[in-house]
DNA sequence: GTCCAATTACTCGGATATCCCCTGTCCGAGTCCACGAGG
DNA sequence: CCTCGTGGACTCGGACAGGGGATATCCGAGTAATTGGAC
């Protein structure tokens, strides 16, 4: 059991892109900033794209930026666009399987080893859904000093490659 | 994110072999009782072995058989033993890269996203912590009817391809 | 000076290879049970 | 009748292929800004 590693990505951007909701960022800034592969990145943001949570505007000066406030996107928001919606416990009944199957109408209610596993499942997306990406900003403000998150976001805004 | 399809198995193994603790039950048996591939199964009770959950008799009679009582075996001590100790988030602190780095004596905490995440973990291995192998079998007993499980057992016990 | 249109440069988007881990399998090492010969 | 040794069959254990999804990449579709000329 492992997530993608785009899930770190995603949660990233989406948390520099809070700060300053003006303007579009493209994919290669992001990818610069964070010195990760451009192309890859931007997979993970049509993820993102496609379940509503940023938008894209195509053509000179387009890019990337959130669709909503930072409050109203939860952490399991950005993990289930990457990662998906399915569960990852998949019960295959094997209860129902065998010389001792148990009865299809005696299965009606989840066997009791996925329940358990369900709800363990939903507590970890309970604390996902409790933070939102507000939260995470905020902690990193308190963290890494007060402006270091608008310092990131004034590199995106500038000219890209003068310095370099 | 998926798990290995190898917890499933071994839960409801570790289950069955709850009743009844005297006589090791072969890998082969399991396999037929629950219809699946009886080589893959033998590589997943392995691992469990391997941790400690269960102990090999080798030789004639022999087979598996629970190292201990089945309260003190959670949930989540099947879980690891098949999916290994490895957090399912892994921060690679791309915090520290690209041009707007932070620098390294300022990252002596974790990541405020991987806080997040891990404490979402904690919270999903915390609800398997709370389950043991004897919760899971008596809420079996009580969904699937008071003598399943111990039916299931006496057909392990059996002598094997009788009625085959 | 103003308007318009073609050009251009920059962006996203989906289709395409590559690699690694999970799935699934096999044969060899090890051990207990059974049986038979000898005392 | 008891003991011991040998054989056999059954078990686990680790080493060996195959497949699917994540990783990583590329080129084409689309759009806004620019720029040049005409009025």
């Amino acid at each position: 059991m492992r997530l993608s590693g785009g899930v770190e990505w995603a949660l990233h951007c989406c948390v520099v892109l809070s700060r300053g909701v003006e303007e579009p960022v493209p994919v290669a800034r992001l990818a610069e900033l964070y010195d990760v592969s451009p192309t890859y990145l931007a997979k993970h943001l049509q993820s993102l794209a496609a379940d509503g949570l940023i938008e894209s505007v195509r053509g000179k000066r387009g890019g990337y930026r959130l669709t909503r406030s930072a409050e109203s996107i939860t952490v399991l928001d950005v993990v289930r666009a990457i990662e998906g919606d399915g569960a990852a416990f998949v019960c295959t009944e094997i209860r129902q399987r065998g010389p001792c199957a148990a009865a299809a109408e005696d299965c009606q209610r989840a066997c009791s080893i996925a329940r358990v596993m369900i709800a363990a499942e939903e507590a970890w997306r309970s604390a996902l859904r409790d933070v939102s990406i507000r939260d995470v900003a905020d902690d990193v403000d308190r963290v890494a000093g007060k402006g270091a998150l608008t310092r990131m976001r004034s590199w995106l805004a500038a000219a890209p490659s003068i310095g370099a």
